[in-house]
DNA sequence: GTAGGTCCTGGAGTTCGCTCCAGCGCAAGC
DNA sequence: GCTTGCGCTGGAGCGAACTCCAGGACCTAC
């Protein structure tokens, strides 16, 4: 589904999560030149651009700060927060939930317990998401394991032998 | 957000994924009587009656047989692929995916090897979206540790000691 | 026969989470 | 000065997957 094509002006941009900042090259932590811009934290956020600046207007990001120029510059700070967001969302939590978060992250070091709280709450639907993967994933090898079967020894659903035709046709998208 | 509220007419329904068959009682197979209504099939897939409606229509379900009376009737095969169909779903096969195979399994056993191609494809999926769990659950995990250790020191997001009141907050949502 | 419960149909409505777009501004390069 | 590239805003639009509902049928029990 993701369009991967890279022509100049690309708005969808493939995820870089484990980059966390590798392009400054050699001038280290000048404290203002670690500010990105929105180009940037898409491409290691994995989220568009366009769905940077939804969120920030649906009050899941804290107030991006932004240049002379208007234009929205990140700080590593708010960068981690983002990478953080995206995968709270990317794994399950609802935008309500994420505003939550956002909002006790904006109310100070006097929300640590409640933040806490959310993400230990999280933490859980993970749990119970990958749960969830795991019996699916075992069904659907079960089933493949079954179609291997009746595949390797030419036979029908019911258990009855198929004509030398359909033979071949099962083998059909196993090549 | 599901409602568990358990009123004569309930529409949505608990999951109950395990549970194959325990409530007929001792008739062992009698071949007609293991047909299920649309209530049971929706306890047992955790579907909700209208979504298994909506699933037939969208032919992601091979026609249902009906009763005398024009109701659904589900054999104990349909039923199995109602939940496949379920943990499909469940762990993010899009609906044009399952009709797909559900357009498989009503062609006959002829299309067996592309079945099992479609569910390796969906396996693929799986072990994606269990890595993305995974990372997300380190992150959150590290995060977590993170803020039980400010809470535990006292500090703020910058190291700085907090004041006393904000102490006590920051201890709120940690019970 | 009538009340209650379950199910039917077809179609409209809803929610969520983006995605797209027009129209504009700014800054750099030619 | 003009073009090109990147970003901005606000609001409309969209696709996916349900969910809800009105109006009706049928069966069972009382």
């Amino acid at each position: 589904m993701p369009d991967v094509s890279m022509t100049t002006t690309s708005e969808r941009t493939t995820p870089q999560l484990g980059a966390t900042s590798e392009m400054s090259s050699a001038v280290g932590s000048s404290d203002v030149e670690e500010l990105l811009g929105i180009a940037q934290i898409a491409a290691i956020s994995g989220l568009s651009q366009d769905t940077l600046r939804w969120y920030e207007r649906q009050g899941l990001l804290p107030q991006v700060p932004r240049g002379s120029d208007g234009r929205r510059r990140y700080s590593p700070r708010h960068a981690a927060m983002v990478v953080l967001l995206a995968r709270l969302r990317a794994t399950g939590m609802p935008v309500e939930e994420m505003r939550a978060f956002s909002t006790l992250v904006s109310a100070g070091a006097a929300t640590h317990g409640r933040r806490l709280a959310l993400l230990q709450r999280h933490e859980e639907r993970i749990h119970q998401r990958q749960n969830e993967l795991q019996q699916a994933l075992d069904l659907v090898r079960a089933k493949a394991a079954h179609y291997r079967e009746l595949i390797a020894a030419g036979l029908d659903c019911d258990g009855a032998p198929v004509d030398a035709d359909t033979a071949v046709q099962q083998a059909r998208g196993t090549p």
